[in-house]
This record gives C-alpha cells, structure tokens and sequence, in this order.
DNA sequence: GGTGAATAGTAGGAAGTCCAACTATTCAGC
DNA sequence: GCTGAATAGTTGGACTTCCTACTATTCACC
C-alpha cells in the first residue's frame, strides 16, 4: 500500500546484484503468492455477509454439484486438493454453522458421507452470486488475461501430477 | 494425484450448467490457489533442510539486501505486505533459531530495529542456490511462461495498489 | 508545553494448513 | 477364517496468517 515502487520489481534487481540467478523464477514464485493473497483477501470479504470463507464455499459448492449433495470425506479432499485433516476441520465448522452434515455410508463404515441441510443448499448460490459480483478478486485483469493467466498455471498443474490425462482408466 | 479429469476444469462445468456464470473469474481465482499450494510446497520442501519456510526466508532475503543487514519491522511487513502480527510472529521464530536479532532503534524507542546474526547472514545464500535449484517450484513452466504469469499478475497488483506509479510523492 | 491523534509493535484468539500418530474398518492371501 | 496391509477419518500439535485490542512513544497544533 504505502509503496512508490513495486516491490517484487525491486527484489529482482537485488536477486540479480547479489549474483543469485536471474530472477524470474523467484519474481513468478512471489508473484503468484502474492496473486493468492489478493485473491483470498477479496472473496473473503465478500464471503464475509455469510460468515465463510473460500475453502468452506469450496466445500459447499462441491456438495453441491454432486449427484446426491453428498460425499465422502476423502472425495472432497481429493477434489479440493487439500489434507484429509483440514477436510475435517472445514466439515466441523460447516457442521457447527448448520450448513452440512455428516452421515454414516451406507455398505462401508470407515466413510463418513458429508451432505448439504436445507440451508446449505440455499446459501451456496447467493455466495456464488456475491464472488461472480467482485470478480473473484480479479477485476484487475480482462478477460484475456484471466484466461492467459488460467492457461499458463494449467501447464504447471499438469507438470505436477494434478491429474493424469485421461488415457488412464477410472480409479 | 489420483485423478483422471482436471479438477478445475470440471468445476467450470459445473459452474456453468448451473446458471452461476462462464466460470472464468472463478477458473481463474482457483487457479491462482492451487498454484500458491504447489509453488509453496515445492519451495518448503527446498527450505527444510534449513529448517525454514518461505515466508521467514523472505524476511532473511530482505534483511541480507538492506544496507545495515537491518530494517525496522514496520518496513518488513511494508516490503513483504504481510501484516505486523505476522512480522512479530515471523522474526520471534527467527530469533528463536538465532537467525536475526532485535535491536533498539537509536532515536526513535517505539522501533525495534531486527538485523541480521552471522549465521543468517551465512544461510541466507545457501538457501536462494536451493530455491533457485527448484526454480521456486515452477520448473514445470518455461522461461517465457514464467514471464507471462509474473507480468499478468503484475497487472493485477497494480490494479489492487500494491504501489502507486512512481508519479506521488514519497511516503 | 500539554493534550490528542498518529505510529510502532505486541498479545490473545480464530481460522486454515500440514504432519505424525492413532482408531476403526475393510480387504487380500495364505 | 485369521493375520497383516491398506484405507478412512480424527486428534493433537506446529506454523502462518489475519483480526481486534492494547501499550508505548512520538508528533502536531492550539
């Protein structure tokens, strides 16, 4: 904020003078954590007005494109990308707030099923509505950009085994 | 891991056919999280034979370029932009591991002034080499990859006020 | 020069994330 | 069918981050 200069700029002339390599790799890096952090900030306050934040939403809005609004611990964590533990940590508080539940699997009893309660299922369009409404964050960038910007960390995230492309049979 | 489909890619689907919008805020917002997740990792997984994550080498980084190896806390979390809880929290731990420690301001007693030890200042280069020989976790992209996405995101933190164009006055 | 606003930093608390260790359940193979 | 490996979740602890106070100090202005 208070800044006349843009810092990461500035950490690449002083990556570069101390000889440390050329920088673009640690100027991306600091970029991209710096992009999550306005990102977070942003659709967290305008998650704020239904006391979530992004990763709850994420579990809300997973649930409920689902077949049955339910799944299992493990599911969610797989599709988030998250550690089992902080699946069960987002459940519990969803659970506190009313809007999932949890729910013994039917055939196997080491899964926990997670479903939407009625007030989930309405609370998660509106908090979709209220992130379309800021952009997610990124009013900054026009569409191209956001696309661009999508398309590139595609390529890492296919560099990193975030999935595997489809010529492999189901799980 | 374990996945056959591109879990993003599915949600713009998903966000699509309910009527939520063309999913490319959100495509994108979530990209730029999972992004954050991988680099980040990489990045510590670099960092841990030195018993430190990203976030306190940053703090190193910045102190090994300054001109008296100090700063004032204030300007720490200024540069870093993170917030002054964090900046606290981050140089006790630092202090902790003997890494940097705290100084009295000369003049001014509401600063502390956090400087450098010997041996942050001897393991500070070691650990640029080790996240420069992960690429910061993005060696999944090329070169010109990387400069498209720290360019984009660029757009996007001027936008957010990350610095003012150099046209105001000093702070 | 004394009062009130601004500034610098810290403490306590909540949330999110990960890890290691643990319980419970299911499955595989002899 | 029994034993051991694999799977599903949870618990407790560490770390990072932010927020809301709060203390101490400095500065601005009357």
């Amino acid at each position: 904020m208070g800044l006349d200069f843009d810092p990461i700029e500035e950490a690449r002339l002083n990556w570069r003078r101390a000889g440390w390599g050329d920088g673009q790799a640690m100027v991306a890096a600091t970029s991209v954590t710096r992009a999550h952090q306005i990102v977070l900030a942003e659709i967290n306050a305008a998650l704020a007005k239904f006391n979530l934040a992004f990763s709850r939403f994420e579990v809300l809005a997973l649930l409920y494109f689902s077949r049955n609004e339910s799944l299992p611990m493990g599911k969610i964590g797989a599709r988030l990308q998250v550690h089992p533990t902080s699946v069960t940590s987002l459940v519990n508080r969803l659970a506190d707030d009313g809007l999932v539940r949890r729910v013994a699997h039917p055939t196997d009893r080491r899964t926990t099923l997670v479903e939407l309660t009625d007030e989930g299922r309405s609370i998660t369009p509106r908090c979709a509505a209220a992130l379309e409404a800021v952009e997610f964050g990124l009013s900054g960038l026009t569409a191209a950009q956001q696309e661009m910007l999508s398309e590139t960390i595609r390529a890492q995230r296919r560099a990193s085994g975030d999935w595997t492309s489809a010529d492999a049979a189901a799980e």
